[in-house]
Parts: C-alpha cells; sequence; structure tokens
DNA sequence: AATCTGAACAACCGCCACCGC
DNA sequence: GGCGGTGGCGGTTGTTCAGAT
C-alpha cells in the first residue's frame, strides 16, 4: 500500500524547486509550512520545505567557510552554552527547577546550536552544527596522533583542545575563575587518556567545564554578553541579562544583529 | 589519470513544545 | 484537560567535492 509519505519526494533539492518553493514563501510568508508545501505544489513536506528554507534559501544567509572570527565566536559560545542541560543528572537541583520554571514559562531556549546561531548573522543552526562536529573530530584525531605512550603522564581530555582553539575564553585580567582555570581544574582531573575517543566521549568531555562555576566578572569580560551558565552553584538568574519586552524576552546588552538593534530570544 | 580520504555541506528523522479545537 | 496538527530543534546520516597519493 502506498501512502502519503511514501508518495513525498526526498533528496537534494532542484533549482525548479528552490524556484517553487521561493516563489511561495514570498507570496505567502514563511511560516504554515505545511500550506506552503501544498500549495507550492511541491512534493514535499512542510518540513522539508521549512528546512531548505531556512538553511538554504533564507536572504542574508551567509555561504561558504566560516572566518576566523566565526570560528572563535562558536569555540567560546560553545564553551559556555554547550550543554544539553535538561536532565536533573546534569545540574544541581536549584538550577534544574528554575530551569523548569523559565522553560514552562517560555523565557529561555533549551537549545544549543540555535542560540549560537543567532550570534552569528547569517550563519544557521546546521552549519555550525556542522562545523562544530567536523571541528572538533579534526581536532580530536589531531590529538591523538600527538598523543604518544611516553605521554600518557599528562592526563590529557578533549578540553584541552577546546583550550587551544578558543583563545577568546582566556580572558584578561587573571581571574583565578576565568575560563582558564576552570578548563584547567578539569584537566588536572583523572580522566581517560584519549585512546580510541568516540563522539559520545568527546562530547561527554566538551561538555564537563560548562559544569563549574563560573565567575561573574569573568563572564562580564566576555567581548560579546552572555548569558550566566545555568550550571554550577554559582549559578544567577537570567534576569540579569534579559528583560520581557512586549510579551517577548529580549537581550539587554547590545549584540549582533540585522541592523535593528535589540533582537528577541527565546 | 585514477583512486582514496576526509572535510564540508545538505537533508532526513525523531522528539518535543506549543497552539487551537 | 485531552488530542492532533504544526513547527522548531538536536542528532545523525548521506552526498559532494577538493586535495593527497
Amino acid at each position: 500500500m502506498v501512502t502519503v509519505q511514501d508518495e513525498m519526494r526526498k533528496g537534494p533539492w532542484t533549482e525548479q524547486e528552490d524556484l517553487q518553493l521561493v516563489c511561495t514563501v514570498r507570496l505567502f510568508g514563511d511560516h504554515r509550512w505545511d500550506f506552503v508545501a501544498k500549495v507550492s505544489g511541491l512534493n514535499r513536506t512542510g518540513k522539508s520545505c521549512r528546512l531548505r528554507w531556512v538553511n538554504y534559501l533564507h536572504p542574508g544567509l551567509k555561504h561558504g567557510r566560516m572566518s576566523p572570527q566565526e570560528e572563535h565566536l562558536i569555540i567560546e559560545l560553545h564553551a559556555r552554552w554547550g550543554n544539553r542541560f535538561d536532565t536533573k543528572e546534569d545540574l544541581t537541583k536549584a538550577a534544574f527547577f528554575h530551569l523548569q520554571q523559565m522553560k514552562r514559562t517560555n523565557t529561555l531556549s533549551m537549545y544549543r546550536w540555535s542560540r549560537i546561531a543567532r550570534r552569528l548573522p547569517g550563519r544557521t543552526d546546521n552549519e555550525i552544527k556542522n562545523y562544530w562536529r567536523t571541528h572538533m573530530r579534526k581536532k580530536a584525531q589531531e590529538r591523538k596522533i600527538d598523543m604518544s605512550p611516553s605521554s600518557s603522564s599528562s592526563s590529557f581530555t578533549y578540553q584541552s583542545c577546546l583550550l587551544e582553539t578558543a583563545p577568546i575564553i582566556r580572558m584578561d585580567g587573571g581571574s583565578t575563575h576565568n575560563g582558564t582555570t576552570c578548563f584547567s581544574s578539569v584537566l588536572k582531573s583523572n580522566q581517560s587518556v584519549m585512546d580510541g575517543y568516540s563522539m559520545d566521549q568527546i562530547w561527554k568531555e566538551i561538555e564537563a567545564p560548562a559544569m563549574l562555576p563560573i565567575d561573574d566578572k569573568a563572564c562580564s569580560n566576555l567581548p560579546c554578553p552572555l548569558l550566566p551558565s545555568p550550571m554550577g552553584d554559582r549559578y544567577c538568574p537570567p534576569e540579569v541579562v534579559w528583560k520581557m519586552d512586549n510579551g517577548d524576552l529580549k537581550m539587554l546588552a547590545p549584540q549582533f544583529g540585522y541592523g535593528n538593534g535589540e533582537r528577541s530570544c527565546y
């Protein structure tokens, strides 16, 4: 039996399909993707149309390689936000409770890549996600090659890759609780030597630093405004940085934008 | 020139929150 | 309050392409 789903087109988009989608979106807007998919005549799902628009056809998107500035920003923001803090196991009780509250009241996104993408105009979450995976895999392999049996005394963990590739994290001022110190404390911990790392292991290691306490002053020294990390003992509530404006949560501090200053975040 | 390899990119899938009925 | 439709997200896989051998 052939279902509707089976009849839907999948795979790479053709120029003709792109054109149809662009025309339809111009006529009806980039919402109601199910509707757009139907009226466009494309034999695609609404989801597929949305993805194509958001990741490829949307005007203002940058294509091509990341600039060094963008690379640094991604690494920096991922170090701060790149954690899947959805479970109780990932958080202190207080932080988990607060996050659940915000989740319920829709005042904070739990999402990682989209938040990072919002700081990189013209870049999509998908692009950043792909970049990160490629970048981290490459770094992991580089370190794996560098690791000789004799060097096992320096308990290398994957965070050291982050340290070396994220100079922005190293903030001036010599605060004893800046990012470097946080990372270093992890490095001191007796974690496994990089030997046949799986992506899961890499993720675990990458995520570990943000679980550590973060100094507020150190946060404020960052080149761009960042949400205080909800992790750790010194978790500070987000209202320090965010405010409600006409029902939308907005950042108070200036940020990269599309030209009109304050941009609503969620 | 042919083949291999890895990086970059594109797209799909499953999950889940939100919203309207 | 329950339910189904829809959209947004992260994770993952597939494809393409450029550089190395």
